[in-house]
RNA sequence: GACCCUAUCGUCCAGCGGUUAGGACACUGCCCUUUCACGGCGGUAACCUGGGUUCGAAUCCCAGUAGGGUCGCCA
């Protein structure tokens, strides 16, 4: 029998990157194996459920390529969904569990407590048999001792996670449910649950926690911790697909960058780390790095625009071509572009922010005369490429007996404002003449 | 408080009885270079502690310690 996996989010308005492991280790195993995965939403508690809150995750999981066989297709239309063991959403499940209870009930297997209906739990250790963990012997917690039971439906009728959830998994065929460790230890309750039924329980893999560098549990509103962070940042989802991979599994080759294609071939639940692992933003800034470096053009340019917008740089009224090769000099360097995007400001506007700093180092009065050469010179160019550019100004130092230094510094803070920045013969040909020649101008005169 | 999981460089992983304990990120030295990057070549840095088992333990067992999780009419 194939398998058949879950990923079964609360929809609470964003994917927790954590979250987002456990279905792409979900994904992986039904990749791997030829099974089913399914997507399940969790929205019993109508306090904090929205249409939006299932589109977050929806298209959190398309944004990873995260494709699922079975479940909504939008958060919209709850009624409309891929596979034939639906309703994919809780909330719309109630008559399926209304069945079940009465079942329990029927096998005095559960119980009515003050307006609530409590299960009879064993008191006996349960063995999970846990394909990461081992067999895990789960005996009861003091608390637990006094009174094994616990409630299944609420006085108000509403019926609980543990419940609806393995009522879910039972009727939804799971074969394996892969989730998160901080589950293991209510599995005990999970397993008893589906004796209760006469069903033998799913297999189950509970997979380490995501925690931040400190340590501590990685909630909301910690750095990273929503998916969103790189859904709406400079980051590329192949590379966060892939950091997550590295986090908790490994394809004990010491390779880091890993086509996904790869680790669903390579991919088995037994080799699963056992571990906590803290949450590595360098790392994976590194990772995106390297799959930026194979990235087309277009997707780089998107990026970039994308940053240019959020800092208020327009782009807009200059050709696509322009905008274009002036994004291809900050490739090899969009982190400075990222860090500080007003810095590519200077393409797009002859307001861009000067570095005073800068200025007071490249503006020297032994500048003035090099950048009036440099206008002659550059104004005689036959062709204004980065190449010819280039052949300028290294026999130009030369023949002044300077540094090249004494030249790029001046040119570059003219058009830049900045002593950093892309490559400069480059970053001119982009620039143009007539913009480079007046800038240049503009700085001689300045330091008159 | 009880129960459960875990324990190799700062971090993520490799190691599964005999290794100079390996790789990557980060940090750092040198080279390359018009800047900043990229790249290339190096470097610093780890087996939590204490008992066993064994000719021999990072590797197996036990305890302690530490970190994380769970014990809800939250999911």
């Amino acid at each position: 029998m194939k398998p058949r996996v879950r990923f079964a989010p609360s929809p609470t308005g964003y994917l927790h990157i954590g979250g987002a492991r456990t279905a792409l280790f979900n994904w992986l195993y039904a990749r791997h194996t030829g099974g089913t995965f399914v997507l399940r939403i969790e929205d019993t508690d109508q306090a904090r459920n929205s249409r939006e809150a299932v589109e977050v995750i929806l298209q959190g999981l398309r944004w990873l390529g995260l494709d699922w066989d079975e479940g909504p297709v939008s958060g919209d239309d709850m009624r409309a969904g891929r596979g034939d063991h639906g309703p994919y959403f809780q909330s719309q499940r109630g008559e399926i569990y209304r069945r079940r209870i009465a079942e329990l009930r029927d096998k005095d297997a559960a119980y009515e407590h003050e307006g609530a209906l409590k299960f009879r739990m064993g008191r006996e250790p349960v063995i999970i048999p846990d394909l990461v963990a081992g067999d895990v012997e789960r005996k009861l917690t003091d608390r637990e001792e006094i009174d094994p039971d616990f409630v299944i439906v609420r006085s108000d009728g509403q019926p609980v996670f543990h419940l609806v959830n393995v009522i879910d998994d039972l009727e939804m065929g799971i074969t394996h449910v892969i989730r998160g460790e901080d589950h293991l230890s209510n599995t005990s309750k999970h397993i008893a649950l589906f004796r209760a039924f006469g069903v033998e329980p799913p297999r189950y893999a509970h997979i380490p926690l995501i925690l931040n560098p400190d340590g501590s549990k990685m909630s909301k509103r910690d750095v990273g911790a929503s998916l969103a962070t790189y859904m709406d940042g400079f980051f590329l989802p192949e590379a966060v697909l892939n950091y997550l991979c590295l986090l908790g599994w490994s394809p004990k080759d010491d390779r880091q960058v890993l086509p996904i294609a790869e680790v669903i071939e390579k991919f088995d639940v037994p080799q699963i780390l056992r571990g906590n692992a803290k949450f590595d933003m360098d790392k994976l800034k590194w990772l995106n790095g390297e799959y930026l470096k194979t990235v087309t053009a277009e997707r780089f340019n998107a990026l970039c625009l994308r940053e240019l917008v959020k800092a208020g740089v327009a782009t807009e009224c200059y050709p696509a071509e322009y905008v274009s090769a002036a994004l291809a000099t900050y490739r090899e360097k969009y982190q400075q572009l990222l860090d500080q995007p007003l810095s590519a400001k200077f393409y797009f506007s002859d307001d861009f922010p000067i570095d005073p700093a800068a200025v007071a180092e490249a503006f020297v009065p032994a500048a003035r005369p090099i950048l009036d050469r440099l206008i002659i010179e550059l104004g005689k160019l036959a062709e204004f490429t980065a190449d010819a550019i280039q052949n300028l100004y290294k026999p130009l130092s030369k023949e002044l007996g300077v540094k090249a230094g004494a030249l790029v510094l001046p040119t570059r803070v003219a058009l830049t404002g900045s002593k950093v920045g892309p490559s400069l013969y480059h970053l001119m040909e982009v620039l143009g003449r007539e913009r480079v020649l007046s800038r240049l101008a503009k700085a001689a005169t300045a330091i008159a």
